[in-house]
DNA sequence: GTCTATAGTTAGATAGAC
DNA sequence: GTCTATCTAACTATAGAC
């Protein structure tokens, strides 16, 4: 059978899963997410998804690989444009695309995260610690081939705002704070100076 | 006695009920909060708490009013001094002193907020929101005070900076990031032309 | 590899003695 | 008003048939 030759770490079922948690996990949140839950959005009976995933835990931990790939995928895309101050506003203008679902449900990752920092065990928020220095690491690089003095302060001052932004919006289910930032935002980049 | 003299919604152990659920809810969230670990904070049995409040939502909405209190304390404090711009850099020293517990547990109401915004059911979320929104319209009025000329978009820029910081020095597991980003708005509130 | 049935555990809530 | 004992529901995880 096609699924056993690949092994189940890659099968097409886990796939379903991984994504189903991503997806289940940024609407309602880990805790409050049943491996019932997961289950059934990836239409795989319940008993089945211990075969691919011993624990919840693991399904979470799934998840943020999800969120990660997903990230690389985007920062991929934007390496191919030259400018690293293009590739910058183009990181904005997908954050600003995605603003009804921040409104509504907050920045996957960072969602995930401030969840996760909550517990004292599992190495879990260790783990959402990392995706998120993930996109730091990428913007910091960006500002320094944009030659900027501290590109580490300014990844922090680009990617916090992301966050506070998705924050409020959602606190306030406003997706307009993400429209006001995220215009903001691109006028600050604009006005930084090349090297 | 005393307290049925007072009544139970004020009595010495609904409010000591109330704190503990501030504490301890912004420690492990209010999803791995048991009413046991709240009972066990405040030093009450835990059968007698289900006398104050009728439910565990009921004491998360006294988690958030708590909070809510404690930032009406601090910008009381705050707008005894006369000028705008110096209340504005209490906020942030105050946001900065408290960068330990931020890099634990990041803002108590932010991560709330961000809790209680994956659900749909209960209307908790909103109350979040309005404790946000207090915070919003008080430093929206030192900007306005200030003679700028859209001191609400100023104001969702300082609030967001903050709930990004936490976030990101909570996730990182990093206070030193509440005193660069801290440093960086001080500068910033200086840099702002007064009217 | 797939799926059903169920064991085992935890926590929210209530009844009722004091 | 206070507190103990307990009911009930929900969920994770496993055993074992197919």
């Amino acid at each position: 059978m096609k699924e056993s030759a690949r092994g189940r770490a890659s099968s097409a079922k886990r796939q379903r899963l991984m994504r189903a948690a991503a997806e289940v996990v940024h609407r309602q949140g880990a805790e409050r997410t049943t491996i019932a839950d997961i289950a059934r959005a990836a239409e795989v009976p319940v008993g089945n998804v211990y075969y691919y995933f011993k624990t919840k835990d693991e399904l979470v931990a799934a998840a943020l690989s999800e969120h990660a790939r997903q990230l690389e995928l985007l920062t991929g895309r934007l390496d191919r444009l030259t400018d690293p101050r293009a590739r910058l506003k183009g990181l904005i203008e997908a954050w600003v695309s995605q603003r009804d679902l921040a409104a509504r449900y907050g920045c996957p990752t960072g969602t995930l995260a401030v969840e996760l920092d909550k517990r004292d065990e599992g190495g879990l928020d260790v783990e959402a610690g990392r995706v998120i220095r993930l996109l730091l690491t990428w913007v910091e690089r960006q500002f320094h081939e944009l030659g900027q003095p501290e590109p580490d302060g300014l990844a922090l001052t680009l990617v916090g705002a992301y966050q506070g932004m998705s924050l409020l919006a959602n606190a306030l289910r406003d997706p307009g704070v993400m429209e006001r930032e995220g215009a903001r935002l691109l006028a600050w980049l604009d006005s930084l100076e090349a090297a």
